[in-house]
DNA sequence: CTATTTGTTTATGAACATTTC
DNA sequence: CGAAATGTTCATAAACAAATA
């Protein structure tokens, strides 16, 4: 029996001891599991400390600890030492944004890439098609790309400020793929990445599916606080660290040169392995006057660099590219190999034909001056603020007050016709007091429909 | 200091206490990890036994069953209670295998299909290239297949005995691209799947990937063995089952129906959930006499089916069929959203315009065609033996006697001109007395190539 | 600024299960 | 069949580390 009666202590869960069974650690996790999963304990709620639950239970602390750690790896809770655990904000559901279409009503919320431009994609389909070595492209060779496809993708992050060769490169199925292929081959479960605060949230179910555990580092309009980084490495083994450089998902900061150097010299010193994924390079480099070049190039040994051809050239074929160090070859090779066996090729040759006929840009000229008219549009209904970050994000991230129940704001908005997503979705760890809506700019088929959906979205916030 | 001095005694491995920092666990792993991978400890070797190895070293024997667990983990090492730990076949390196094609000599290693056959795909890909709807394949629209396409799908796999609907079927990026997805989505890294004694050495070196141990379970010329999985079932937990009935790779067992039933019963029982890879249906369906319809339909709630056209219709676009019960239909969408985002609508809609248009079947006549030829010619050279497996096989599983050292064999046979893999690539667990040579006969350009690679390797093993 | 609260890590002892002889 | 060998699992104690009052 335990020594004290916590009968009159307020405890926010006491679970039941009868329903408990051997091993205690397994059955007192589900338990809580079950607890959170059917909303007996909310998102936020702060769980008895460890040894008081032991006390309570009559059972060792750190079984306590075990129990709660199964529960911290699968996402429903987390811990900070001298303050407590908590239920995880998006312990009950999953927070993967899935392309699914809306039946009816405005999506401001997946961020889809002004498929307007698609139809100048059909007439290079059509040239591959009568390409006299097509049936080359159908069988398994080349399993990372064909040759002169690689040299087409190097040539294309030349112009990103990439320098590299055709050993370091592959060509994959798209970002999310290359993702995958780099959490896969580069970590193991339980291992640490660091990452925004708020960040593009696939990943963080990717992270989560793959059992890595994100580490959030708050940043400021010139992108991740180097010193923030410094401390979380010094403290905690952190293995990788996860950056968008050119625009970070969700909140359109573009790091600046200067804090690039920061970061970099802090991640040198840790050897943390760097995944950058530049897929928003092509509205960046050449563009934004403060723009130096990616931070691959300050970690080449230690880096993994994503560039994706979905938002830029065309979303449905799926194609990225992904350089890497020479020391991280054969592992993410073989990566490659066990998820993909390889990647399309006649899509990639698509990508390839597109480069080098100049169509691509064509498109990311036409996909720029799309970017900056739903800009524009946008600030007339929301007006700029300071620390507005990137000008043509194909996305705005909208602060907003007294929202705290995300999940109940996006069900209400979605009931007046407008999808967006609230600021939660995108968080890696506890929450902030801070709310924000991240609005989509790029998927409606027209800019009048993004008008109507901008139009119901402020009137609903100003309510 | 230990109680009694070792040193007249033999143990396979005395690490120096010298070399130990603490943590003990982690140190003594990684120093079991560097004495394994340069080659001090072969593979094979039994380690000293936990109890032995504490008392040398002087730490509680439970510390060494942590250390040499992080190096099973890892696939170094395995351990059989009552007979020791051992260092494992494929310790040193990776058996993944990959489509590189070999610069100069007959591959008969990696399993191709028959890429002649590629020509007739170049027709339809200018037929869909030249379709008035080609433009709605550039999007992100419908991540898991067009409903269109779903159907052709749905109609292909009918043909394999798979009654389905739109709900339960998803179109991937091949079938490696799918077991990556079905292990992600439905285990979690400990879990344990059991597979044969004999399984394909990607989904080893995958399941290495996902951290997912696999149960080895004996066969015989029916396929795995019910009492023996039983026997696995009632001792440890097993959260899946890995099984290719219709073709077994690399074993060209195919499942008798009767063991299917027996199979199911017990996989039921135990609530396992059951991934069938039925690449090979296309040989086996309405082929094979006895062959009555995949195992899916034992256990529809329960099951992932995963039917990829790589190898009946072309490999080079990367399609398959997911069907899955309704009870894992959220968890396996969502990892498909956070794996691939979505596969090519275009490779997709090629894929359903050949088997709309009738000519996937013609495709897959004359594949099986070559099939026939291919095998007809490898039993000139090796007779048939009893259990001869599968008749129209890709591969054929040779036994050969007295070559042990599986990557010497491989070595030689490479200089002699050929590629082959031994089956220690093919181990899910410990070694077995047996060996066996994998051999391809689909990837060999021309019938005359592998007639010399046949006469090549028969010479060798006579030798 | 130090004491307290709270979570983390490591090593250990005991009970257990399976295989071998 | 029973004893011995061997690996597995669970709960515990102690030392540690960070955050907060």
């Amino acid at each position: 029996m335990p020594v004290n009666s916590f009968d009159h202590y307020p405890m926010s869960w006491k679970p039941d001891k009868q329903e408990l069974n051997r091993p205690f650690y397994k059955s007192l996790a589900s338990l809580l599991e079950q607890h959170i999963t059917n909303g007996y304990l909310a998102p936020g709620t702060k769980l008895p400390p460890q040894r008081e639950l032991a006390d309570f239970l009559d059972l060792n602390f750190t079984t306590i600890t075990r129990a709660y750690k199964i529960c911290e790896v699968k996402g429903l809770i987390y811990a900070i030492t001298g303050s407590g655990t908590f239920v995880a904000p998006n312990a009950t559901r999953s927070i993967t944004i899935s392309t699914d279409k809306m039946s009816n009503g405005i999506d401001l919320g997946f961020v889809a890439s002004f498929e307007q431009t698609n139809s100048a994609v059909t007439d290079i389909i059509r040239t591959v098609a009568n390409k006299s070595y097509l049936e080359q492209l159908l069988n398994y060779n080349d399993p990372t790309g064909i040759p002169h496809q690689k040299a087409a993708a190097l040539n294309w992050i030349k112009g990103f400020g990439i320098q590299a060769n055709q050993e370091q490169i592959a060509i994959v199925s798209g970002a999310q793929n290359a993702l995958s292929i780099a959490l896969a081959a580069l970590f193991e479960p339980g291992n640490k990445i660091a990452t925004d605060l708020y960040t593009y949230s696939n990943f963080i179910e990717l992270a989560k599916m793959f059992h890595i555990q994100l580490v959030p580092i708050p940043g400021d309009q010139f992108g991740m606080l180097p010193d923030e980084l410094e401390k979380q490495c010094s403290q905690i083994n952190i293995h990788g660290i996860f950056l968008m450089p050119s625009c970070s998902n969700p909140t359109t900061v573009m790091i600046s040169d200067f804090r690039k150097q920061e970061l970099a010299e802090v991640i040198r010193k840790h050897r943390l392995l760097l995944i950058e994924d530049d897929i928003h390079a092509f509205l960046t480099a050449g563009i934004i006057s403060d723009y130096q070049q990616p931070m691959f190039n300050l970690l080449p040994e230690q880096s993994v660099y994503i560039c994706s051809t979905s938002k830029s050239i065309c979303s449905g074929l799926r194609v990225a590219f992904m350089v890497f160090g020479d020391a991280l070859r054969e592992k993410i090779l073989r990566a490659i190999f066990n998820i993909n066996v390889k990647t399309s090729s006649f899509d990639a040759e698509v990508i390839t034909e597109l480069i080098l006929s100049g169509k691509a840009h064509e498109i990311i000229s036409f996909k720029k001056q799309l970017a900056q008219t739903a800009n524009d549009i946008y600030f007339e209904y929301f007006p700029l603020r300071k620390n507005a970050g990137h000008p043509l994000s194909f996305y705005r991230w909208l602060p907003i007050d007294g929202q705290n129940d995300a999940w109940k704001l996006e069900t209400d908005l979605k009931e007046h016709g407008i999808r967006v997503f609230h600021s939660d979705r995108f968080l890696s760890g506890q929450t902030t007091p801070e709310k924000y809506l991240r609005i989509a700019l790029s998927t409606t088929n027209t800019f009048t429909e993004l008008e109507i959906g901008l139009k119901i979205l402020k009137e609903y916030l100003s309510c």
